[in-house]
DNA sequence: TCAAAAGTGTTTGTACTACACCCATGC
DNA sequence: GCATGGGTGTAGTACAAACACTTTTGA
């Protein structure tokens, strides 16, 4: 059964916003357009959905092309209809979002695709299509994530410190939380419990380690900042 | 420039939950089916988007075929892409749902298309293809959004009572709320204003009737029930 | 005057805020 | 021993939960 070749159906396809946490910032990966439209410009990854594939195959198709990076998390975003937003033609685009650690990666080595480049979001070039839209959808959906999902999980290291968990959520938040009452919180949510370790080699005192537990990776709590 | 003729293209619908709220209960908007796949099952109402229309514009399409309703509360939900979804092919689904006073347009009368019915959301059939996901997300984004947006405004009267009110909130949120408690936050969250009207004709004391002050219609604010 | 729903307060406890102090480490 | 960040505790307060009484109406 073939009823749909009557019609003239729009592309669709997927759009991506990489998340990266390092240093202290937020970044998102942005790619460098080779052709027109917008060509020169930095744009959002993305691909088209092929006619038997799903959203995430065409993600990870993204993803691995253009990072060297499987298995992330991902969550659908919104889906963008207006007929005028490519100048190539009615292309509807579904946006996704992703949550990678940078320093997996081959991101700061050389074999990650010059094409690409990790962006703080406060130093972002004004982004081809309406990807800027996007890219502000995007950023609400994760602040408003972080405070009922362990979004650090994905961001961080295997082993962190109270202090970059906290550092993640400020820069996220992008607003000032009070250290300790961050800290009882947090540790009165238990999704994350500490490994015995201590971080080495530092000026100061040494830190407690903290992981996250997996097991709850699924369970939904309710953080109050 | 055409540059999307080589490549085959999914078929992109919208599916519609069309909520509406009388005599206390929630009920949701179901086709039936007169063609396969599916025949004589219930559906939620969809349409394929034409190649220069937008979400809205079809959603438009099928309220007013359906309902003859226009200009309702319109959200996206998700877009759905399991490439099975639709034994005739790939159908990409773009799912949104709309709020509706039922009361306001031909429901009760004869004049809605027989093929079309409100279930009540406690009472629905096993609907076809993967119209039962659609609908749980629907209600639990319903959920969500009546604690920080007046969703009451599209599915109540005018002039509403308190308890009306109330009822509302205890049935979208399927769970007792004080009675009095409730009252005072509604009141301080401030989107709604006591017309200076009662309602006549019960049997017990005359209930104040309130309004939603439209011009906070996009206001947000925060419930905490 | 009775039943049923509407309107108005009060008490109680919890949990968030805003702090201050001590501890460990490298220099 | 001093500077720097890490760890822990506590008092004040605001707000939400639980609950009781009075008022208005029709029968």
């Amino acid at each position: 059964m073939k009823p749909f070749s009557d019609y003239q159906n729009p592309a669709v396809a997927v759009d991506l916003v990489v998340f990266g946490y390092s240093r202290g910032q937020l970044s998102v990966l942005m790619l460098n357009r080779k052709e027109e439209p917008f060509q020169d410009r930095w744009t959002l990854p993305g691909a088209f959905v092929a006619i038997n594939e799903t959203f995430q195959d065409a993600c990870t198709r993204i993803l691995s092309t253009k990072l060297g990076a499987a298995g992330l998390y991902l969550e659908q975003l919104f889906t963008f209809d207006d007929p005028q937003r490519d100048p190539r033609g009615r292309v509807i685009s579904v946006a996704y979002y992703a949550l990678v650690n940078p320093a997996r990666f081959a991101t700061t080595a050389g074999n990650m695709a010059n094409d690409v480049k990790w962006f703080p979001i406060t130093e972002m070039p004004e982004p081809g299509f309406d990807h800027r839209s996007i890219l502000n959808i995007a950023l609400r959906r994760l602040q408003g994530k972080i405070m009922y999902y362990p979004v650090g999980f994905e961001l961080l290291d295997e082993e962190f410190t109270m202090s970059e968990l906290h550092q993640l959520y400020e820069c996220i938040l992008s607003m000032p939380i009070d250290r300790r009452n961050f800290s009882r919180k947090i540790l009165e949510a238990n999704f994350i419990e500490p490994t015995g370790h201590k971080r080495e080699g530092l000026k100061n005192r040494h830190p407690e380690l903290f992981r996250f537990i997996k097991s709850l990776k699924e369970h939904h709590f309710h953080l109050k900042l």
